[in-house]
DNA sequence: GTCTATAGCAGGATAGAC
DNA sequence: GTCTATCCTGCTATAGAC
């Protein structure tokens, strides 16, 4: 017993250690020397549990980015379910607070959309499963669940379109830290991520000409 | 004369290969050997032109995507100086067009976007030289061209969230290729960007309460 | 300025003891 | 399952001929 969680405690420090590793620098920038000095054990770990590098790396995804994605799903679900009536507004704003607040920690999230990023921009045998499983799926019902509220008949596509206009603000205030932090002089508090959120809704909801909701000086 | 455009020649093809190599895969990803394989010179040339891998990675900031960015700034200010007056669709209409479309080939600008969102991802010594010197004055600049359009008095920095989502979108549908394409099934032809385009500028100006802009199926 | 040859080292992976 | 020791490949960078 003490055998097995001890076992699992060590191949799950590898995950853990490669993800935060692979979502900062990236595939070939990590060597499996760093990971598994950073785990605390063996270079030879990483083969003995999943074969190779490349292996580990998907492990990542399907061991631990996958979930986490779930999870920040569930999240929106829930604060859907909680609203009494269906609105725009409720949705957009679920979507926000889901990814930008979220049930993640603040390093989760970064690490989280560090990956995404880096896989759109190249993608790997990952790049299937996560578009396929995941943020696909979601992209597709969170389109027809704003289906109804639009003024005229909408085409599948121009209805994806807004879902990505959304999601591409959310990716990027999640990941663009660096630029953002530079360019507006802020840090990334509660009282800055709350500002987004409420930003993003405002945004995505009637754009520059209903700007007023930003309440950040 | 022949001997010095030859060099030239030789120091540029190593400038461009790099630059799409380094675009596509990553500094790491990427060996000197690949590049100048590319460029059809020896391996010794790298150092020869540039001292080091690392120098050349800059030099491509430098030599090709900075002047590359102020093409397209260049190319957003004369359609504004083409209007005859200043409007909030204008200004929109103009960077949506002058990114999407734009004085860029097609692989110019995946190519110049996947550089800047490697550097957002993980910067190095470009990013501060891209954001200082480019990114943050251009985005500094829009922000006070909106200005005057906005509702009511707005802070610098919810004005520079404004800017920075229209900047998401633009980014987006720029870089985000892969699961644009495979989430929407649409191909990057000129029809599409077209309605990409349009779609920006709709979504920018009143988000999905105005929703009926986009005209694809 | 361009090439070949090579130094010098770091990387992933594995064999085999424990 | 974990470790040490090691193989071997492939990398950057440079020396030196042309």
């Amino acid at each position: 017993m003490a055998e097995t969680s001890k076992v699992k405690i060590s191949k799950e420090r590898i995950l853990r250690e490669a993800e935060a590793l692979f979502a900062e620098r990236g595939f070939y920038a990590v060597t499996v020397r760093e990971i598994t000095r950073a785990a605390h054990c063996n270079l030879a770990a990483v083969n003995y549990h999943f074969g190779n590098k490349q292996n580990l790396y998907l492990e990542v995804f399907r061991c631990l980015w996958k979930p986490r994605a779930k999870r920040v799903v569930a999240r929106f679900e829930r604060m859907l379910a909680a609203q009494r009536e269906l609105t725009l507004q409720g949705i957009v704003h679920a979507v926000a607070e889901a990814f930008i607040k979220g049930p993640l920690s603040d390093d989760e999230r970064l690490r989280h959309h560090q990956l995404m990023i880096r896989e759109m921009a190249r993608p790997t045998e990952a790049f299937e499963m996560v578009v396929g499983e995941v943020i696909g799926p979601f992209q597709r019902k969170l389109a027809e669940m704003i289906r109804p509220f639009m003024a005229r008949e909408m085409g599948r596509v121009a209805l994806l379109l807004h879902v990505q206009s959304i999601i591409s603000m959310v990716i990027h205030f999640n990941f663009a830290r660096n630029p953002v932090i530079r360019i507006t002089g802020m840090e990334y508090d509660d009282v800055f991520k709350d500002a987004l959120v409420k930003h993003v809704v405002q945004f995505s909801l009637s754009g520059l000409n209903g700007a007023g909701g930003g309440d950040v000086p």
